[in-house]
DNA sequence: CATGAATGAGTTTTCATTCAT
DNA sequence: GATGAATGAAAACTCATTCAT
């Protein structure tokens, strides 16, 4: 069970380096020769490892969402966060999400490109819905209780996302002093406190 | 002597064009061949009304938020409108936005295209930040009166902004069938409601 | 006989724009509207007065190689010219040829550009063939005399002009310091005398 | 392990293609295609290997100077040279310039092709500036000595270039018949020879 | 496995020229 | 005569992909 760790060294080392390169350029404008230079390896290497163009972008998807899964999961999964009170607890995803996610400019870049490619391409779209939806649901999951119902919370998530979907649009366009993100996020946050 | 619009009438005909095309392949899967023969002129059209294929771009963005603004007065004029009391008011508003932008597959596809094009591109991005300010700023105008100030008509307004953006990138991804948009809207706008 | 001025104007007035494109670019980058632009005519004027883009060219050549035999008349036929001895005639020539021809580094690029022209295209060659012929025999009229006989005039006259065309390439590329264009000329035109 | 080469050898395959190409096309009038035909490869490859046209022209400009400077270097280094007296010398070298470099059709019509390219380049303008400035140094070095000092000697040199690069000039336009070209610079070689 | 040479389809762009008004 | 809209051929260049070594 070896798990051939050169190969998938290799592949990873690959999925960074388009990551690397989507801080300057689309997906579209990214050559092979670009990815390659960037992970330092020979453009045929990409062709061994990859089928093609789309595989790697393909790939590159399994690659960023799992990366933001871990963070999730690292997060909600911290020892201290069992012993919080429903309302902490919330506060304490809120304050995750906005910061970690919705203002990190450069997680947003690179899923507004997702999101663009989806547009065209069915199989990024199927990878996008099956990572949404299951982002929504585990963001039901944790909020429902008590008073809330599985219905509500499942269309109070949805917004959530959207919102959060939203704003992170937004951190891609506007700079800080454009639009007062923190004030929004926070309004926001404590709108859903006292729904829940 | 009414000779005159040919010239502008060209331009709307090529930047229609790209709008068709926009509903098939990305922009820069577009190749200006695809848009002349769209617009069933010679490609060499193209080049005689725009300076290069990032200008079409340019002005198609401009033709598409006016499209919106347009239609955003229509509505906020049309006479009815001013014998509403607040509430009917902003629920025909939420009314229009939700069918008729936000759920608009069409629109969002283009819009998701334009954001992701913003996203490497500074004068794509300085039209679309400028578009969306002043969208936002209608939309706090009104909204604010009688108890809302406009602090925080100004910081609901990017909110609910942010909230359709995030709704109208789901709607380009999702089916009907597995988010219930219309009960989302519902609930975000029943709750927007009763803040204000 | 009222020598349709307008059209003869008109065509003046196109070569003079080409010539002040010239000085940017090559004939070759220079494009029909770049001229029409610069004459201050819509461009389908030149297409109306010049048959193709190489009839201007060969027009602009006619009037070139004309505007440098009147300046080269002017000073040959300047009264004060014959009462000059021989030697002194000579030296007034030269200095004519040093800092009016050789020196002005408008012309020489304008040649230069003529020349190699002329090494692709037959009609071109032509012209400057003749051009050359009769700057030459010219020369050779001018300087035999006593004892120089035909012959040697002709050579000489050869020779003058080869190293003349020879300074005005470098003319345009050596600028005044690294070749001291001047002294070089000054020491030819001193040999030059002494031999005749 | 000997098949490092490849790379070079196809740079010097394309470059000699070029040149077969400017005996009957200006390098404007070349087309990318045009080289890669006489090449006998496809066109893809001299991207592959110049970054664009103009690298190309460079690295060509490069390389028949630097075939000019080996025929000079050849010459010079012609063992009898050494065994000369200067005024043979000077009539070798003079014999080896009149023949194989003023008369050689082929060649100067090359140089008459850079020279007009490198008036509106100045990369272009750069290199010949360069050449030049070697060749006039050379000769200045092989023709001074005895009772012409280096300053003389240098103004000399320019002189002598000049004529013969005007001569190359006349060669490419005029016939054998029409200037006299053995007698002309059989007459200046002579004259030089008396100042020297 | 790795390398880099080679291919060729496809793209944007330029521009002389034509022609209807 | 003058205008500017339109055409279409041709150019430089890019790049994913293939493949021999």
């Amino acid at each position: 069970m070896a798990r051939k760790p050169v190969r998938e060294e290799r592949k990873r080392q690959i999925l960074k380096a388009l990551d690397q390169c989507l801080l300057e350029k689309s997906f579209q404008n990214t050559s092979i020769k670009d990815i390659s230079r960037a992970a330092g390896v020979n453009h045929g290497v990409l062709h061994y490892y990859f089928a093609n163009k789309e595989d790697i972008l393909l790939h590159y998807i399994d690659y960023a969402v799992q990366d933001f899964k871990s963070q999730m999961q690292d997060m909600l999964g911290s020892k201290n966060m069992s012993d919080l009170s429903r309302g902490e607890f919330i506060k304490e995803v809120f304050g995750f999400v906005n910061h970690r996610i919705t203002l990190d400019r450069r997680l947003s870049k690179i899923f507004v490109e997702i999101w663009e490619i989806a547009l065209y391409n069915e199989a990024v779209r199927a990878k996008l819905r099956q990572a949404y939806v299951e982002w929504i649901q585990t963001l039901a999951g944790n909020i429902s209780g008590g008073s809330t119902d599985r219905d509500a919370a499942s269309v109070m998530s949805v917004a959530m996302v959207a919102f959060w979907e939203g704003m992170a649009l937004f951190s891609t366009v506007f700079e800080n002093g454009e639009i007062r993100f923190e004030e929004v996020l926070e309004r926001f946050q404590q709108q859903i406190l006292e729904i829940l």
